[in-house]
DNA sequence: GAGGGGGCGGTTTTT
DNA sequence: CCGCCCCCTC
């Protein structure tokens, strides 16, 4: 027991264990906050307190939930094996819903086999139902539409609501769409994202008993990265926790940077008025990176009005000042960017797989590419289409979902677009006579009736990477070979398989990483270049009216900064080419912010430049 | 059913 | 400027 303290400081031990309920851990940047997370939840199973089947971790990625699992797992691993104990659920929200709701979902009526679609599928569904009704898609576009939709579900407004709510023959529109689209996902028993969440909270909400049994079973609630959860999450943990009051959630407001798909940072801050008792501590003391660099990050973030910001210090040397580039396009930029990875790499014994270039929208990645190129600079650049969302693993999930629920008519219509109508008949037949088999076989067995992969030519590099792809998910499927948790798990896991994605594996111990600020949540680097510090850029010009907005913005440009453990480098253009155009930004203001005696000026500044260019 | 051409849109992106 | 999507044609 003993051993998950060591290491700790008080503040974080005290994290680790508080008894006393309800508990929000306020955790800067670089303060170890899974840590405090998992050492709290394997304090509480050391200790007696709970049994690990008590416990529930959730958060919103899968990529934090697993490396929230593997760290508490390995906590476990003796008194798990000592006791015989069951691990603990640990995973993101939606897979936590899709497993209750799978359980007691009929309770207010839902299929127990409901498929799950993801963005595309709701896409195709609304084109779908805008064709049937006549909807032009000029002045409604689907995509949109399917914003607004799911904007309204976050926040629990039903078509109905919508209906009432908006006037304008745009909205009434939209919502008769909205109206026809949750009709029919009724009736092909498909769940989108959304609905696994809110459907979540309304069993919990319509069924009190049911609500009392999972109250007991995780008598003990932790949540990871709580500023990023929305309506729907924040009330299902509220729920969960509302007898035992054993709710701990860890986040950092100033690091809330998805505001935009439906997270609200304040479900941090409304915790202590739906918990008056609730504990609060702060973790202010940073691990990562060198007190200059948190020095430049804080008088970026502190100009912040809408949320608390934390003072961390640092536990690590002054370190260096962090370098402002003034580059005059952004082709010069990208030389600076560069000569810099050169001269860290053979001077100052920095390995490239440390040093990372982060910018605010992926058009910008282009120049680097280019640039790292004619340098010899190895890199992987992050971010692009995932392995379940290419056309080619999608059609043959299709073929499964259909063997899955035969109503799933998103699916048909894709098989048809892209089988064509004879395979499509090929297909049904197969379903009638077909027998219980293992996932890997009904892929097989689909493939060769439906001759799918004769559509590709081998001799087609790119042919030949689909037909890759291919290959990667039946081994996939050798692993599910039970239909239903196969399709479970391409939903909501979503893992990489992609060969793209195994030659970035192969890559990155030696190279630099080129990804957007977003991407970099809950990274860190030796090296840090964020890069297109404008107007217009970074805060982003979709963004500048709204203050709101603006403050995310600046939290994006905080959580960038913070990624950096030695080296700091800002950088930005006078004149850049972007989508064919040239364009002229001012500095961003989130660098004016920044005194200028804390940062070093290099680059093509004029002699005597003033700081305020304004 | 495939391949070419025109038009348009382009912030971030997870489940 | 690039890439995707849609539609048209053969």
């Amino acid at each position: 027991m003993d051993e998950l303290l060591t290491g700790l400081n008080p503040a974080q031990k005290e994290a680790v264990t508080y008894s006393g309920g309800p508990l929000l851990v306020l955790a800067g940047a670089g303060s170890g906050k899974t840590r405090v997370l998992t050492h709290r939840a394997a304090y509480l199973v050391a200790s007696g307190k709970a049994e690990p089947h008590n416990l529930l971790l959730l958060t919103f990625t899968n990529k934090a939930a697993e490396e929230m699992r593997n760290r508490l797992y390995s906590l476990l691993e003796k008194i798990v094996e000592e006791k015989n104990f069951d691990r603990p659920f640990a995973g993101n929200f939606h897979t936590f819903c899709a497993y209750l709701l799978r359980r007691e979902g009929p309770a207010i009526g839902l299929s127990r086999s409901f498929v799950i679609y993801d963005e595309d599928d709701q896409l195709s569904l609304i084109k779908n139902l805008m064709k049937k009704m006549n909807v032009d898609d000029k002045n409604f576009k689907p995509a949109a539409i399917r914003g607004v939709i799911e904007h309204s579900k976050n926040d629990f407004l039903t078509a109905e609501d919508f209906l009432n709510l908006h006037s304008g023959s745009w909205h009434q529109t939209v919502g008769e769409i909205y109206r026809t689209y949750q009709q029919n996902l009724k009736k092909i028993a498909a769940l989108d994202f959304t609905d696994l969440l809110i459907y979540g909270v309304k069993l919990f909400k319509e069924k009190p008993e049911i609500l009392k049994k999972y109250q007991r079973i995780y008598r003990f609630v932790l949540v990871d990265e709580y500023q990023d959860t929305n309506k729907a999450q924040y009330l299902l943990t509220k729920l969960l926790s509302k007898e035992s009051g054993n709710l701990t959630v860890v986040g950092d407001a100033a690091q809330a940077i998805y505001s935009w798909r439906g997270a609200d940072y304040r479900n941090l801050l409304s915790l202590s008025a739906d918990f008056p008792k609730i504990k609060i501590i702060n973790l202010e003391e940073n691990y990562r990176s060198t007190q200059n660099i948190l020095d430049v990050s804080y008088q970026v973030i502190c100009k912040n009005r809408k949320h608390p910001v934390l003072k961390l210090k640092s536990l690590q040397e002054k370190g260096v000042r962090p370098v402002v580039f003034k580059a005059l396009s952004e082709t010069d930029e990208a030389e600076f960017v560069c000569e810099k990875i050169k001269q860290l790499t053979d001077f100052c014994a920095v390995a490239p797989a440390e040093i990372a270039v982060l910018y605010r929208t992926n058009a910008q990645s282009r120049v680097f590419e280019e640039a790292f190129i004619n340098h010899n600079i190895p890199y992987i650049l992050y971010g692009g289409v995932k392995f379940y969302e290419r056309a080619e693993v999608k059609d043959v999930i299709c073929l499964l979902r259909v063997i899955h629920n035969q109503n799933d008519i998103i699916s048909w219509g894709r098989i048809e677009k892209n089988f064509g109508k004879r395979r499509k008949e090929k297909v049904k037949n197969y379903l009638q006579s077909r027998k219980e088999k293992e996932t890997k076989v009904l892929i097989e067995e689909m493939l060769e009736i439906s001759s799918y992969l004769q559509k590709f030519d081998k001799d087609k590099e790119e042919d030949l990477r689909k037909l890759e792809n291919i290959k990667e998910l039946l081994s996939v499927a050798e692993n599910f070979p039970d239909l239903t948790d196969f399709l479970e798990n391409v939903a909501l896991v979503q893992q990489e398989y992609s060969l793209q994605e195994k030659e970035k594996r192969k890559k990155v111990g030696e190279a630099v990483k080129l990804m957007t600020l977003h991407a970099s949540k809950g990274l860190e680097f030796a090296v840090v270049f964020i890069v297109g510090l404008e107007e217009g850029l970074l805060p982003h010009y979709q963004s500048l009216e709204d203050e709101e907005r603006l403050e995310e913005e600046r939290r994006l440009c905080y959580v960038g900064m913070t990624r950096a453990k030695k080296f700091l480098f800002l950088t930005f253009a006078v004149r850049r080419l972007y989508f064919g155009q040239t364009n002229y930004n001012d500095l961003s203001r989130f660098l004016e912010d920044i005194p200028e005696e804390l940062l070093k000026k290099e680059g093509n500044w004029d002699e005597d430049e003033d700081w305020e260019l304004e």
